[in-house]
DNA sequence: CTTGGGGTTTAACCTTACATTAACAAAAAT
DNA sequence: ATTTTTGTTAATGTAAGGTTAAACCCCAAG
């Protein structure tokens, strides 16, 4: 049974590493290729579909973030991951606006590694298009936008969110009337999910219920062991 | 149609060194055109347009601050990339008070430099046209000229504004209602993001308010960690 | 050269905003 | 019955923002 193993494109540029790297991900049941340079990894892109790059930057002729930029060109959805020197200042990373998934400063823990990959893979499993684009909703009588995070009832004045209300928020109205599980909360807000970040939620879940509490119509229902669910009900 | 390469003006009186960079720079699709010290690069930068310089600070008779002075009276958008010889605060400061987008300290890793055009150059390429060009605006019951640097409540007499307001609040009205990301006034107006511009722009923001403080339908209001936010609320 | 003023930055101090953790109560599952 | 999960409120620590005043810098007038 040809395992659905996630496919991985490494570009890396030091021969080295690269192999180091790619047969660690492999022992991690991933299927790697292992391209040694921006345009190899290019023409390898192109070829084949992959569910997440793994980009240095640093690399002669075509870096990493030419690279990525050609790639999205290509395709907008794909995870990209940053292998970056430690050198590297926040502000030159900032002005690639391309979209990374997740930087990683070299030398860096490769578990810390196969942990990112493994919540990107499980936050793009559970993504769609349309999700990522929309930050206005009507849930009930209220009205949120999580651009501004702000939430209004009817024509009152609107209140403002935090962001980890305003995204838990907003992840619930993606869900409505259905289960938004607690660990795609706690996977894609908090990107851990343990004892602490699970009792965090609940303390935001609490927050939120207050806010709604305005509209008869709107309330969050816990399902236990397994979520939340925000239930809008609709007078006749 | 290929021929759309990046101009760059490199000012460096090092001639080995300066041959070397500017070899490395033609390599990787730049235009470069190099001058052998301050005058030289002045004369060459009046010739001509460029998208970028890089100028060493330290050169014989006109020194890289000076130069870069003299090219800001000419020009306040062109970017500027500072060589410096060691590793010296002070004049890496005064550096960014004549208005660099980034510095390096010599000697530094090439492809760090190549990093940092790029990630300059993508800065300028998102920068729409229109906005450029957009000088007056209706805040409220203000008008807001700002070519002149003045606001106007109603028909009183028109305040003076210091650069430093002025482009604050043009920045602010044209994300009207919307978001204006602290990162964007940070880097727009003080081409620097640290802690120090950055309460430099909380004091800036506080005296706007005390201004927009006559009407009371407009108010500049902050999203923690992510902004302000211009709001102009009209009455029916 | 020195002095003064406009513009800007830095410092200081205070308030607000957020997220996490703790603590305990209640509900549900086993 | 007892353990696990959830609800809720409060306490804590830290970061971000608001405000005012002093320091600083440059430049131009005396």
């Amino acid at each position: 049974m040809s395992e659905l193993k996630k496919k991985i494109l490494l570009v890396e540029d030091d021969p080295n590493f690269g192999i180091v790297l790619k047969d660690y991900l492999m022992m991690n049941e991933y299927d790697v290729t292992h391209a040694k340079n921006g345009m190899e990894g290019f023409e390898k892109f192109k070829k084949d579909d992959y569910d997440l790059c793994i980009l240095d930057v640093m690399m002669p002729y075509k870096d990493g973030f030419t690279l990525a930029k050609e790639i999205r060109e290509k395709n907008t959805e794909v995870p990209i991951i940053f292998l970056t020197a430690k050198a590297m200042k926040e502000d030159v990373l900032k002005g690639y606006k391309v979209g990374a998934d997740d930087y990683l400063n070299k030398p860096f823990d490769s578990e810390v590694l196969l942990m990112k990959i493994k919540a990107i893979m499980q936050r793009k499993a559970t993504e769609t298009v349309a999700d990522s684009k929309q930050f206005e909703f009507k849930i009930g009588e209220f009205h949120l936008n999580s651009k501004l995070r702000f939430l209004r009832f009817r024509d009152e004045e609107p209140v403002k969110l935090s962001p980890k209300e305003n995204e838990l928020l907003r992840l619930l109205a993606l869900h409505e009337n259905d289960l938004m599980p607690r660990e795609l909360a706690l996977t894609k807000i908090w990107r851990d999910d343990n004892y602490f970040t699970s009792r965090s939620m609940d303390v935001y879940i609490a927050k939120l219920r207050k806010y709604l509490k305005q509209d008869e119509n709107v309330e969050i229902v816990n399902i236990h062991g397994e979520g939340f669910r925000l239930v809008i009900n609709q007078e006749a």
